[in-house]
DNA sequence: GGAATAGTGTCTCTAAGACAGTATCTA
DNA sequence: TAGATACTGTCTTAGAGACACTATTCC
């Protein structure tokens, strides 16, 4: 087995990818927690996350992208480094990195059947192991405040979506009220949603609103505008 | 030597940390290399960087500060994490993780007699091994980012400065120009200068200037303002 | 006094928010 | 038709940039 090449053969170093998994449940943001089944910390819920096997991801975000596979199931969501969390006190085994993706989904993509995966509200977190509570909260941050001036929310949404549902998801993200006419021009000058033509969401007793689907070019892309929404 | 432990006993990855280390010359940011002692990449300048020694380091943040003061003699400056950089590629070594800090120093804190110390202008690069091209586009991408809406300039710079000064330090790292009264309202709002009283810069055929210092309590943190400099 | 840059008052212009109007559905 | 929400036109307001004016130095 290979040991790292260093100049004074220090103990090598623990590396892991840890995803933190955002859905949107209701009116708040929640994160994909999943039982720990090894120690240490067996048995806490966690964020999903592994070892990176150098055998076959080519990249950390590989790594991610398979550990999310292979825990979740979910296969290509909205998927981006936050930071890495390294030291020799955050995982008793010894100095560790952790590389952390951060990835959002809509809840339908996530099939809750999966064994120990747990949906918990990011306002109110269980005790986490490591020092993933932290993660979890930089990451929401990091959320919250790309949210202010791009599109990275309507990755938790679905493909078919109207703008009044748009924007109460970028109020729940935000946890704050948007102004609507402002909120709809920055959405046209973004200019990555298009109407599908003829298509309404009625159902309800008032007039139905148009439904907008993401355009081609932005599928797996952001869109940023310079001034924000001002929220 | 301790090997770490893995699932499946992968082979064990090579971490690193290295800073991009900035400050500005004449009117344009530069970045300090070193030319590398060691194979890969023996005679090459590069970023200053070495392996984590998981003995003396508890965290990346001090194996930053540690190579830093090691390989230039800088003490304590910004210093904050950029990202990580890992992958099967991009060390002929094997499968590395690079933890990347930036930093920002007055050229004035530089000792240039450092064996082996070069600078090198940001917008034309000497080739560089590894990725560290991308590595120090990126970081400068941050710089820029960051001091459209913060302080950040502000440790490119002496602690006395006078404002038509700091204008000057804004616009060589924007890349452009800055109107000044707004540039004057924004220094105002986010409120971490103070006039040192009765210092003017004098010495040329006009009006001197006042001279200010960071007050106290912003020495090592960063002032933010919400709607940016907006140039 | 003239030249030069420091520093400031104020107008303009852009963009965000407020408000109220029209549109279109169900019951 | 009443009630509800979708959508839009337009006024108000806040903040950034433009411009010009005053201030203060050296020569």
């Amino acid at each position: 087995m290979p040991k790292p090449n260093t100049d004074a053969d220090y103990p090598s170093v623990i590396c892991t990818v840890d995803v933190v998994l955002l859905t949107l449940k209701g009116q708040s943001l929640h994160v994909v927690l999943l039982r720990r089944k090894s120690e240490p910390f067996m048995g806490l819920p966690a964020l999903p996350g592994g070892f990176v096997h150098t055998q076959e991801d080519a990249t950390a975000w590989d790594a991610a992208t398979r550990v999310l596979r292979e825990k979740t199931g979910i296969v290509s969501p909205y998927l981006e480094q936050l930071a890495s969390y390294s030291g020799a006190e955050r995982d008793p085994r010894g100095w560790s990195v952790s590389l952390v993706y951060y990835a959002l989904v809509p809840l339908e993509a996530l099939s809750l059947q999966t064994e120990g995966l747990l949906l918990a509200p990011v306002a109110k977190l269980p005790k986490l192991p490591f020092d993933h509570r932290r993660i979890v909260d930089e990451a929401v941050a990091r959320v919250r405040s790309k949210s202010q001036y791009s599109s990275l929310p309507v990755y938790l949404c679905q493909d078919r979506i109207t703008l009044p549902r748009l924007q109460a998801v970028y109020e729940a993200v935000l946890g704050e009220p948007i102004n609507k006419v402002s909120f709809r021009r920055k959405m046209d000058e973004m200019g990555m949603l298009e109407p599908v033509e003829g298509e309404l969401e009625g159902g309800a007793a008032h007039r139905p609103a148009q439904v907008y689907r993401l355009k081609k070019a932005y599928r797996k892309e952001l869109s940023v505008v310079t001034r924000g929404l001002n929220s």
